[in-house]
DNA sequence: ACAGCCATGTAACTCGTTACATGATTAC
DNA sequence: GTAATCATGTAACGAGTTACATGGCTGT
């Protein structure tokens, strides 16, 4: 049991349930959803489930079958070996540096195929796309409150509110520089 | 032939061979470690060389043999085919919103697992590698030149330059107000 | 001679997705 | 009653990775 390196994603789900509460694994997608998804991805929920039967498995995590009036819903805890494990693995050196998958620099750079309108017409979604996320982290910000328990979340959500705002700024500076 | 979706990634490839050179599996792999990487991914070498064998069963690149003393080497350059389906790509409205998998902010949620000393260590971190990543892009874009061909890679270049100092300033930021 | 780069691929595997399947509870 | 949401999984598949295998060319 707890043999064995796990990928990234389980430690983010580890992570969630980290703060404390015994979840299902439908919360768990919904908080993935909710927070992971603007760092990190959103999980499918399959892999919610499958990932928790495995943390389950090693004992990072405890399943307890919850009766309630006819419908049995599981919960799942975080265990001591799994905070320790998780806590071990935060503090070693970040290996990989951030990923970035971003489909509109990909297809700007090969503006040369299309044209300059085609690729100001890309920079004007991208700013309404932008924006829509903005308003939704803003909305995930908000919820988080001003409580010490989800500090370290505020702070990151912060920080993507930040990036938004730049990304917004070179984009609209890019698109300018287009207009010529 | 040629029917199908592709998947991102060979798009990207198809679109360095859209700049007009024939060239090989192995230089197709260095011009995507050198550009694709900071806004995409870098493709593993196996990766590059059956994505390569899949758009050249579908037509969309034509691969010819070339007798050099001894040694032959297979030289991929993009069709008219090709070029008219990466156009029909780079036009359809872009779906997917950039995932950013960001290790550092990960962590950085769970900050209240580790304590403040730990999240301070880890942005000091990421503020050393995002030096390097910059300046490993800055030889990049100096690389490209002023030149009109590659005008467009030259602009997604600096992006990415002011993408690292807006995060080097928000990571900066970020590691003060843990500093009290 | 030897190291390092150029060059090309195959095989096994992992992560994560979509599609499929099922059913209870809640709000209107 | 019926739609939306809560809840839990399995199966098939796809994209991409690492490990493995091979060998020529180039500079020292």
């Amino acid at each position: 049991m707890s043999q064995g390196e796990l990928p990234a994603t389980s430690y983010a789900l580890l992570g969630l349930l980290s703060f404390g509460q015994e979840l299902t694994g439908y919360e768990v997608k919904q908080w993935a959803d909710a927070t992971l998804r603007f760092y990190w991805v959103a999980p499918a929920m399959s892999q919610v489930y499958s990932d928790l039967g495995r943390l389950a498995e090693r004992g990072l995590v405890t399943a307890r079958d919850e009766e309630g009036a006819g419908r049995t819903v599981r919960r799942y805890r975080i265990t001591d070996q799994g905070l320790a494990r998780l806590r071990a693995w935060l503090v070693e050196p970040v290996d990989d540096f951030p990923v970035l998958k971003h489909p509109v620099a990909l297809k700007l750079l090969l503006g040369h195929v299309t044209g300059a309108a085609a690729a100001r017409d890309l920079l004007d979604r991208y700013a309404d796309a932008l924006d829509a996320q903005r308003a939704n982290l803003q909305k995930v910000r908000d919820g988080l409150g001003d409580d010490a328990t989800f500090a370290y979340p505020a702070l990151v959500a912060e920080w993507g509110l930040a990036y938004y705002a730049s990304e917004g700024a070179i984009a609209a500076r890019l698109r300018d520089r287009l207009e010529s």
